[in-house]
DNA sequence: TGTACAGTCTGTAGCAACTACAGGCTCAAG
DNA sequence: CTTGAGCCTGTAGTTGCTACAGACTGTACA
């Protein structure tokens, strides 16, 4: 298949495709003449980085857990290792995006019950 | 004061300013010699700035909202319409991070109570 | 057979928002 | 007079793409 189909297929763009064959996410594929050419095993590649770069693993993060993948059952410390370790820090971006949202909220609130002349948002950024 | 100080006060890093006034968050201070000689009315831009990249603004926001400081009667509007569209993108943020959040305790936790010689986490990325 | 046109190729540059040097200056203290 | 901290400029690296330019290829239709 042709990087237009196998791009369709799994999710990622073309450009996005070939800069992974670069940095060497996936293996470069042999060529039908000088197009790429992609088999199966290469869509599910490319859909595991693509649910994996969902779930806001790193580049590197999926890297190693493709590099882990092929013998799961010995491998299995390790991955649960790297998942649970991202879990950890989407979880403290959780707690610092939720301390965001309340101090935009007040911002915002105290806006709206702002006697005029002055404005709580600028005050409140510039330190009072 | 001097670059470093002004540094240690504002909580930004050294680069950090320079690059600021590259791109023209801040004005170019008047030199003394050779130095940078930054005032208090800088010290309390690059707090503003800090502050507002804190809560997630994106630069070309602070600019804005800096622009808009000077005369908060007058751009009130403006500066509140700023911050209730970021805070609306910090929400979606928010959105998204929960379900990450949500998928990646499934994905560890399934691996906790899982047989041998299985990964469920490789297994849940590569799709079944 | 010609030609149009979609698809692909390589290579490079851009984005945000810094950060990290290298290699050199300046200025005050000892 | 030298040492050392601090500052200077300029450039390159980071992450994960995305967006070209300019050239080629391969197929379908006239």
């Amino acid at each position: 298949m042709q990087i237009g189909e196998i791009s369709r297929r799994s999710g990622c763009n073309i450009e996005t495709i070939r800069y992974y064959e670069r940095i060497g996410v996936i293996e470069p594929p042999p060529r039908k003449g000088s197009y790429r050419d992609y088999g199966p095993s290469d869509l599910e590649r490319l859909r595991f980085v693509r649910r994996a770069r969902e779930l806001g693993f790193s580049l590197e993060e999926v890297q190693a857990l493709l590099d882990l993948a092929p013998r799961p059952d010995e491998n299995c410390d390790q991955v649960q290792a790297i998942a649970a370790q991202h879990l950890s820090n989407v979880r403290a971006k959780l707690v610092d995006l939720k301390k965001m949202e309340s101090a935009l909220t007040a911002l915002v609130s105290r806006c709206d019950s702002s006697a005029a002349g002055r404005c709580p948002v600028v005050e409140s950024l510039a330190g009072y």
